[in-house]
Order: structure tokens, then C-alpha cells, then sequence
RNA sequence: UGGGGCGUAGCCAAGUGGUAAGGCAGCGGGCUUUGGUCCCGCCACUCGGUGGUUCGAAUCCAUCCGCCCCAGCCA
């Protein structure tokens, strides 16, 4: 993983910079991550949770982990556990500061009372659809409510019912008494409660008014005595609404500090799109290993670190953008290059026999695990007369740059011999290539000194006695398009071909012990994850994390275009 | 047509009046028992456009253009 997280800099922290230079806050930093537990955390979250806990972190600050759970109707503990899961896998911990909006509703509630003690809040008998109508439009101002200026003590008495459970949901609402002509909706006269008769998943009935966001949330960060509150751009609108409450509160007062939330090329990342893939069975579920979702890259095969050297590497700034998904599979395989034993594993079989090796002699060859990490140390691989080679890695008519296997031509099998093709069998119904005869040169043996010839090909390969059977996944693109939500049903830009599952693959014998969640590269094709739920001993099962580059199969991308 | 933001290479992104970092992608070459890795080179005479201020402008001013967000009792 590369350190450029401590040398990066972006706006956010030049903004802090600034307020220690003239010791606002007394100097500290304290931010918090604040989900609300009504989905799972997708690559996005990711790059809120590393700003909270990575600024946190640069400037021996705290961060706090807060749920937002003001809308019973929407949340659930399900989330709230899976959101923890992630959070903590991605590697931050925040300590003994787990909190939850819900956790202040008391208060919360006081705050009200005083608001409408100061004539800064009141009680709207108005409806949904009425309020909606006396807003105004973005062009013309909203109207005040006829119950706008309800004495104190009629709004006291009214809010305390609405809590009592007198009314019916929807019946009324708190508002703050701000200004229905402010050409920033959020300020005309914003609702701050909402009766709701829902059983909230941590306060069970005890309530049946519930706070909203714009409401609750700079209470809570005042609170916490948050520093920075760091939230994404659409809620850049609101900061006026967040400064006037806690202006009219008179309490300590964070700064809002927005930033431009992360898109994704190839996928999709709301909530909405990824719950309508679940529900709609495009994926198997929130940990499809085709999901942006942290869980779903979890089961992929990504690693926390790759996550968070991304998470650092594209940047914090106010510009919508859309980030290149090749460039979190560079991350994957920069974290995975030196970490991943390198094994041999033959996805598509061909039979190869060599003719001229002794039948039935089995001989151990040496093969370290990673030639540029030594530390990984080295196996045994067993070679004999009959190995698989991959079907790929044999033409039987080549162009002029393919070096691998074909008739009459050489090639070397990793940590084993050259070998050259004497003949080709094929099916005779169908014509298809079904076995190689070859011969091998006995004075090539890798290790042996001097080194024999060169030849311009090396192949992975399996000895086909002890090969291991097992079924490999293979991952694309969840979509087509690289902006697939431009489409209104986004769901017509689905890659068909986004999973493939190859089941005769044979792998090096050693592979028996794979032990599920763990990460290999398989030689010359890319990373792998014993898939932590379907792998079993005797019936292995692997998820491609990412494919090594392929200059071949650009090269031939790139002639089928012309 | 109200308000709030944003425009630096194909994609991210630094840059805060002194003459355009870095990464990804791409292209060319070297090395290679992984067509991987690694190494070397190329890739913005110009910062959305146009005027202006200045010895000097991506940075300041004016104006125009484009894109995003806001009319939930969601967050």
C-alpha cells in the first residue's frame, strides 16, 4: 500500500489547518460517521468513513460512530449490525463513542420546548399536502400557516400531546418559525417533528413523534461537541438551517464542512438502485461479489487496505466525479502483488501428454510461492506424464505474435521443462482439439544450470494425476455502460455475462488446503478468494478478485476493432 | 426565470499572483521462466469561453457558457 494519505491534501484539511492556525475549537478535531441504519454501507460510505476517521486520525483526533436513526419506518437492526461489521472490518475503531440519534430524543425534545418557549418553533395543523402548497415553488415564495403564531402556551400544550399520542400520524407537525419567502427552501419554516406510531428498533414505543434529520443531526453533532461536520454536497442547501438552529439554541456549534460523494464507473451506487437489484434478483444479495456494497467487495476478495489506499487515493473535493473502476482494481493488485502466494491453477483443460516421460514417474519440483517475496517461501509440485495446459494457451493455426503452444513449436511449463507439440487429437465428430501429444527436452528442468535454450513462452500448468478439482467464479462489470444510471431503468444496462462459473478447473495439489478466505494468485490470470460461505474442503470454490493485466488480450482487442 | 454549488488531460486531482505536481487509463521501448511485476520514455505552450487589472493570471475583477443540487411529515 502506498503512503500517500499522509503527505495528500485536500480542502477539508486545509479549512481545518485554518482553524487551528487561529485555534478555533481549541485546535481539536473531532468528526463522526453517521449512517443511517436503513441499507448497507456501499464504496461510498467507504470514502466518508476513511475523511471522518482518516482526519481524525492525522490530526490525533477522535471520531465518532453515530446512527441516524430518527426514521423507525425505514430502519432496522439488521442494518445497524451489518453496518458495524463493516466499519470495523475496514480496519477503524471508535472506541467507546457508538451512538445513536435516538439516544438523544429526550433532549432533543427539550431543545424543542425551548424553541417554542423563544416563539422560534410551533404547531401546524396543517396537512402534508398543505404545507406542501403554502411552500411555494423554487420561483415564488411560500405562504405562512394560519397556526403560525399560536401562543406559547398553546404550542407548549399542543407538542406535549403530540408526544402524548394524542393525535394521528401525519395529524400535525413541529415547524421552526423562519421565513417563508427565504429563497432557500429549507428555511421556510422547516418541519422538526412528525408524529409517526412506529416502533423505533432501539426505543420500541416509547416514542411516537420523531425528530427529523435537519432537526436532529446538528443537535447531535453539538452534543458529541463535533468540530467538523463533514456531509456530502446535497446537503450544502441545508447548512443555513444546521447554523440557525443551533444560533437559536444558543449551544456549541460545529462547522459543516460538504464534499462530492463517490461515483462509481459500471455500477450503481443509492441505496434505491442497489436494494432494487437484491429485491429485483439481479445479484444474489447485499454481498453479491458484483455489489459496490463493503460487503460485497468483502466476499469479492478486496481487501480492507485496497479499500482504504483507494478511499485516499481519488481525492476529497466539491466536484461531482466519477472515478474509473479500473482504478480500484489497481489498488487490489497493487495491495495483493507481493501479499498472494502465486499457484498454478488451470481454469479451461487441455489434456497434453508427453510421450517421451517415463509412464507412471511422478518427480517434485521446487516452485517458491512468490518470486518477489521471498517470505512466502516455496512447494513442492508433483509433474508427470499427463498435465493439463490451459485451452487458450494452444492454436493450432496461430497469428505471428502468439508464443505459446502449437504444432511443431516449444514452450516452457512453469518451474518444469520445455516442451514441444509433436501432435494434435481431435474429437472426430466435432473436430475439437481434445489432447496434445508432446515430447519434453530432459535438460531444461528449471533450476538446472546452464540454462538450455530460450524459449519465448512460459505456461502455467497442472499434473493431471493429483490435480485438485474446483469451481472458480469468474467477475465483470455488473453493467455494460460506464454511467449505466443515465438510463431511467438502469436495470437494461446489465452485463449478462457479469458472472461466469467454471466448474472442471484443476488446481496444484497443494491448493487442497485452501482455507476459505484466503487470497492467491492464480499464474497469469489474476487474484483469488477461497469464497468464505460456498468453499468447502474437497469442493473448493474461488472468487476472481481481479484479472492480472493482459497485454495479449488487448493486443487482440485492439486488432478485432480494425 | 429563485437559491446553493462546481468547471485544470480520457478519468481522478494538486495548485491560493512568479510561469501547470502526482495517480489511473493510454501509447512506445527495455527486462522477464507469469504477454504479470519492475524500469525508461511519451501523454495540458495551457486551466469552460471572452474581456480586463498586472512586469507577470489557472489563481484577482467583469461578463458569458455548461453541469450538479433544492419545492419529503426521507436522510
Amino acid at each position: 500500500m502506498t503512503d500517500t494519505n499522509t503527505m495528500t491534501t485536500n480542502f477539508i484539511k486545509n479549512i481545518i489547518n485554518d482553524h487551528r492556525r487561529i485555534n478555533r475549537f481549541d485546535s481539536r478535531v473531532h468528526t463522526r460517521f453517521p449512517p443511517e441504519p436503513n441499507g448497507y454501507l456501499h464504496i461510498g460510505h467507504a470514502k466518508s468513513i476513511c475523511i471522518n476517521f482518516g482526519i481524525a486520525g492525522d490530526y490525533a483526533g477522535l471520531c465518532n460512530l453515530r446512527f441516524d436513526d430518527t426514521n423507525p419506518t425505514k430502519e432496522d437492526v439488521e442494518y445497524v449490525e451489518s453496518i458495524l461489521e463493516d466499519v470495523r472490518w475496514l480496519g477503524f475503531d471508535w472506541q467507546e463513542r457508538l451512538f445513536y440519534a435516538s439516544d438523544y430524543f429526550e433532549e432533543l425534545y427539550q431543545c424543542a420546548v425551548q424553541l417554542i418557549k423563544n416563539e422560534k418553533a410551533y404547531v401546524d395543523d396543517l396537512k402534508a399536502d398543505e404545507i406542501r402548497e403554502y411552500r411555494g415553488t423554487l420561483t415564488a415564495p411560500g405562504k405562512e400557516s394560519p397556526y403560525r403564531n399560536r401562543s406559547v402556551e398553546e404550542n407548549l400544550d399542543l407538542f406535549r400531546r403530540m408526544r402524548e399520542g394524542e393525535f394521528e400520524d401525519g395529524a400535525r407537525v413541529l415547524r421552526a418559525k423562519i421565513d417563508m419567502a427565504s429563497p432557500n427552501l429549507n428555511l421556510r419554516d422547516p418541519v422538526l417533528y412528525r408524529i409517526q406510531h412506529a416502533r423505533h428498533h432501539r426505543t420500541g414505543d416509547k416514542w411516537c413523534i420523531y425528530p427529523m434529520y435537519d432537526y436532529a443531526h446538528p443537535i447531535s453533532d453539538s452534543l458529541e461537541k463535533i468540530t467538523h461536520s463533514i456531509c456530502t454536497l446535497e446537503f450544502e442547501d441545508h447548512r443555513p438551517l444546521y447554523d440557525w438552529l443551533l444560533d437559536a439554541l444558543g449551544v456549541y456549534h460545529p462547522q459543516q464542512i460538504e464534499f462530492a460523494r463517490l461515483n462509481l464507473s459500471h455500477t450503481v451506487m443509492s441505496k434505491r438502485k442497489l436494494r432494487q437489484l437484491v429485491e429485483g434478483g439481479y445479484v444474489s444479495g447485499w454481498d453479491d461479489p458484483r455489489m459496490p456494497t463493503i460487503s460485497g467487495l468483502r466476499r469479492r476478495g478486496y481487501t480492507p487496505e485496497s479499500i482504504k489506499d483507494f478511499c485516499d487515493r481519488i481525492g476529497v473535493a466539491k466536484a461531482n466525479s466519477f472515478v474509473d473502476r479500473a482504478f480500484l482494481d489497481h489498488c487490489i493488485r497493487e495491495d495483493l502483488h507481493l501479499k498472494a502466494p502465486r499457484v498454478m491453477a488451470v481454469l479451461r483443460p487441455l489434456r497434453v501428454v508427453i510421450e517421451n516421460y517415463p509412464e507412471g514417474s511422478v518427480e517434485m519440483l521446487d516452485a517458491e510461492y512468490n518470486a518477489e517475496n521471498p517470505e512466502l517461501g516455496s512447494r513442492q509440485m508433483p509433474f508427470s506424464q499427463v498435465v493439463y495446459i490451459e485451452q487458450d494457451d494452444f492454436m493450432e493455426d496461430p497469428p505471428k505474435k502468439f508464443f505459446r503452444l502449437a504444432p511443431g513449436r516449444e514452450v516452457r511449463l512453469k518451474h518444469a521443462y520445455i516442451i514441444k507439440c509433436e501432435r494434435v487429437v481431435k474429437d472426430e465428430q466435432t473436430g475439437e482439439v481434445i489432447e496434445l501429444r508432446c515430447t519434453y527436452d530432459p535438460d531444461t528442468r528449471s533450476g538446472m544450470s546452464p540454462d538450455t535454450r530460450k524459449v519465448k513462452g512460459t505456461l502455467h500448468w497442472v499434473s493431471a494425476e493429483q490435480a485438485v478439482k474446483a469451481e472458480v467464479r469468474l467477475y465483470d462489470h455488473l453493467f455494460l455502460k460506464e454511467h449505466p444510471e443515465e438510463d431511467a431503468n438502469f436495470t437494461t444496462n446489465l452485463n449478462p455475462n457479469s458472472l461466469e462459473v467454471l466448474t472442471g478447473c484443476m488446481l496444484e495439489p497443494v491448493m487442497t488446503g485452501a482455507e476459505r478466505g484466503t487470497r492467491y494468485q492464480f499464474l497469469r490470470h489474476g487474484y483469488f478468494f477461497v469464497d468464505p460461505l460456498d468453499s468447502q474442503t474437497g469442493a473448493l470454490v474461488f472468487n476472481r478478485i481481479v484479472s492480472l493485466k493482459d497485454s495479449w488480450a488487448k493486443i487482440q482487442k485492439n486488432k478485432a476493432q480494425k
